[in-house]
Order: structure tokens, then sequence, then C-alpha cells
DNA sequence: ATAAATACGTTGTATTTCCAACGAAAGGAA
DNA sequence: TTCCTTTCGTTGGAAATACAACGTATTTAT
């Protein structure tokens, strides 16, 4: 069991918590390993859950099978990485997808309703699991709002200028890296590549943005809102 | 200052909080309220801030001006919604929006830091809203979530699809009551509402579905895959 | 170094969406 | 009732996107 926990602290929820600390946290939170085996199904979609999983080793996938059958794939998760955290934290809910492992897995269940509560023992640990959690959905929504930003954008090429303009903002300059090849930028505004690739061709032309593989830069001089 | 708080009960962060023990709540989280005119803004983009704001009366917007001047309004609260706890509950992070509020209003600020810790009262109430908080911010992802499937499909007739089987799922039923008119499922689904009202109407030619007012219906003789 | 694989841009066509405009239907107010 | 407003479906033309196909450049593997 030991041999999983090397490397807990690369581990988002556990951040700052002592190694020689967490075999109580795993008491205190009641936490379960389960292990699977590769393509196994770890969690069904329909089911009522009040816990969330931590991937220790291996690689899980979570599956929606919509109304008609087909199966779309909602994430592809690696150690470290949680689901069904934003389900099982609003009280049992049910879960609308299907959790399978494409590897041989170790998976770690913690209850959210043991979370909240103070442990009789009062430990440091445990308001920092907390704080840690929270960081961690309170991030992913902010990834999912930003992302909404763009896509919401009607044309490519508001998607596109949206979303370029948000990495010139973060990076604090007219040029940037982005960290998406063009397949990936394009699955990530889910719009079509070589018609994404067009379009960034054409901004090009009209003197919006420059760039260079993943190295983009934004004209100053192009700054006025008709552009967008 | 009491006036403020007789329905306290309907805000979701106060859910199971006695009125009698608000008082010392706010005191143990050092809550601060702050009143605004009209048009007043409360949190400029930019702001590092570690507190998130509770709409207690009144009414806010919550605006990004983007990289090329222009204002895109990202959503509108009243009393009982929050801001910035996503921000705020990741360590304290730069927030990107403008909060302004469009009517007079009052604003209980949080402190995200004080709230994971546990207090030297042990206060019950305290890990009740740590429940809350978690629970709000899990129901905000998921709805984010869900969202996000519907819209990142290419098409308009694909989006319809997929929100209305998700809707039927819900419902458990071929038939249910969706909560839009045709312009906000047009904006929820961020399309045009007459191209929209138009693929509505081609669907229910082809005998995939059947609706009039807000009232749909799946098909079940079209459950194949080949209509999506 | 050579071959294979991947990433990227371009083009043309068929579809789809947007946009503006219009009329009909439904609902509310006077 | 009558008038006014809002909601909804329809249509047609302009614009944008998806999709498939292809050539080139770049990267990776052998």
């Amino acid at each position: 069991m030991d041999k999983y926990f090397n490397d807990i602290n690369h581990i988002p929820l556990f951040a700052g918590i002592e190694k020689s600390n967490f075999k109580s946290l795993l008491t205190c939170l009641s936490g379960k390993l389960e292990s699977y085996d590769k393509h196994q199904t770890v969690l069904f979609s329909g089911d009522i859950i009040s816990s969330f999983g931590v991937v220790i080793s291996g690689k899980v996938q979570v599956i929606q099978d919509d109304y008609y059958g087909n199966n779309n794939i909602i994430s592809i998760l690696s150690p470290g990485q949680l689901f069904g955290e934003s389900f099982a934290c609003g009280g049992p809910t049910i879960f609308p997808f299907t959790v399978t492992t494409t590897k041989p897995s170790v998976i770690l269940f913690i209850d959210c309703s043991k979370l909240a509560m103070p442990c009789r023992k009062a430990c440091s640990f445990h308001s920092q699991i907390i704080q840690n959690l929270l960081s961690v959905i309170s991030t992913n929504n902010r990834g999912l709002t930003e992302k909404m930003q763009f896509i919401t954008k009607r044309s490519t090429r508001e998607k596109l200028l949206a979303y370029l303009s948000a990495q010139a903002r973060k990076a604090d300059s007219h040029s940037f890296l982005i960290p998406f090849n063009r397949q990936e930028l394009a699955d990530y505004l889910s719009v079509d590549r070589s018609a994404m690739s067009a379009e960034l061709s054409k901004l090009k032309r009209d003197g919006i943005i420059k760039y260079r593989k993943n190295k983009f830069e934004l004209c100053v001089d192009s700054l006025s809102s008709d552009n967008v």
C-alpha cells in the first residue's frame, strides 16, 4: 500500500500534507483504496455517489452515453486527478457518467460528508484537505468559465480572438506561447481544424495577428473594436 | 443591519444556519458588510481577492472587458448569489472581471482563508458553511460542465438534440417541459434564435421531435444514432 | 541519412448559420 | 373588446463553417 503514496505531494488534493500524516488522514476520512484491471468499470452512470475518486495510478476515462446510445469521452484522467467531486460534494447525487479504466488502476475514494465534518482529533491536515478540495474545484470552475467565454462566441474568428487576447492578457504581453498545437486548439475551441487554420491565415493577412508555430502575437495597431 | 438578514435561509450559502447563530457566524468569519449606490464599482478587474461576495440586496453585474476594450456581461446577480468565490477559494488570485451595481446594493464579503480554518469555538455552523460553499461551487461546476456538452457540438441540430435528450433523461420521460422560451434557449446554446427555430421545425418535420410551446417530446422510433 | 509519421496550410464544394425582415399567433393592458 | 407588446416561425440572401482532399514542412523513428 505504501508504494502508492510516494508522491502524494504531486497530487493537488494532498498538497501540503506531510507524508507521515497521510495514513491517519486516510483513516480519518475513511478513504477506501480499490484496485481495478484494465477495462473495468469504476462507476456506472446513474449511480448515486457520496464519495469522489482520486486516481492514484493507471488511467481512467469518463464517458457519457447519451439518449441515443452514443458514447462521448468527457475526459481522460491521469494519476492525481479527481472524478465525481462536484457531484459528491453537492450531497448524494446521481452521477451521469460512466468511469472505466484503460489501464490497471488504483483509485482512492473519499467520502465528501466526512470531509466537512470537523473530526474528533481536530487534525490540522483536515482543514488543509478542505482548502485543497475547494481549490481544485474552484480551479476547475475557472477553467470552465474561461473556456465558456471563448466557445460561446459565434464565429471561429471571434473564438480565436477571444482566446488569443486572453492569453495575451495572462502573459501580460503582446506576444506569447500557447500550450496547444492546431488540432488541440481546434478541439478546445470546438471548431474544425482546417477552417480554423484558414481563419488564422486570414487574421494574419488582415494584420491582426502574427504567429509561427505556437508563438503568437497580437498586433497593437489593430486594437480597435472593429476587428472583434 | 438586522433587516438584511430576515431571509438568510433563502441564501444557499447559509442553508441550515439558525438565524440566531448568524451574528456570531459573521464575527467568526469576519464577514464585512458594505453598501453601494447604484452604478458603483464593487470589484475592479485585476484586483487580487481573497474574499468573495454575497449579494444581500440589490442587483450587480459581472462584466468582462477584453483586450479590445469590449464589455461583455458575464452574469447578473440577484440577492443570495455569490461572486468571486472560485477565485478567492483558490488562494489569492487576480480577479479578471469588474463587478458593478445596477441598483443600490448591500454586499457581504467573506474571507476564504477564514473559512477552512477551524475556529477556536469549534462552532457547528462553521462546517455547515463549508459544506454549503462546496455545494454551491459544485453545483455551479455541474451546470457549466453540462452546458459545455451542448455548446461544444458543432451544429445547431446537434446542440438541440444534446440539450433535449439531456432534459428527457432528467425528466425520465420522452416528454418534458423546458424552462426557456426560444430566445433564452438560443442564448443558452449560443446560437441564433431564428436559425434555431428553423432547425426545430426541421427536426419536427423529420419526425425526430414534437413540441408545442415549451413542451417537448422525443420520438422513440427515431432513436438511432443516425440522427445525431 | 532515410523513411515514416505527424502537423500545418490551402483550396473547393456542399452545408449550415447568421442576419434582417416580415407576418401570424398569443398574451396583457386599457 | 381593441390595441399593443412579445413570442415564434418562415424566408431569402450573404457569409461562414464543415468536410475531404492534397502538398509541404517538420518531427520522429529506424
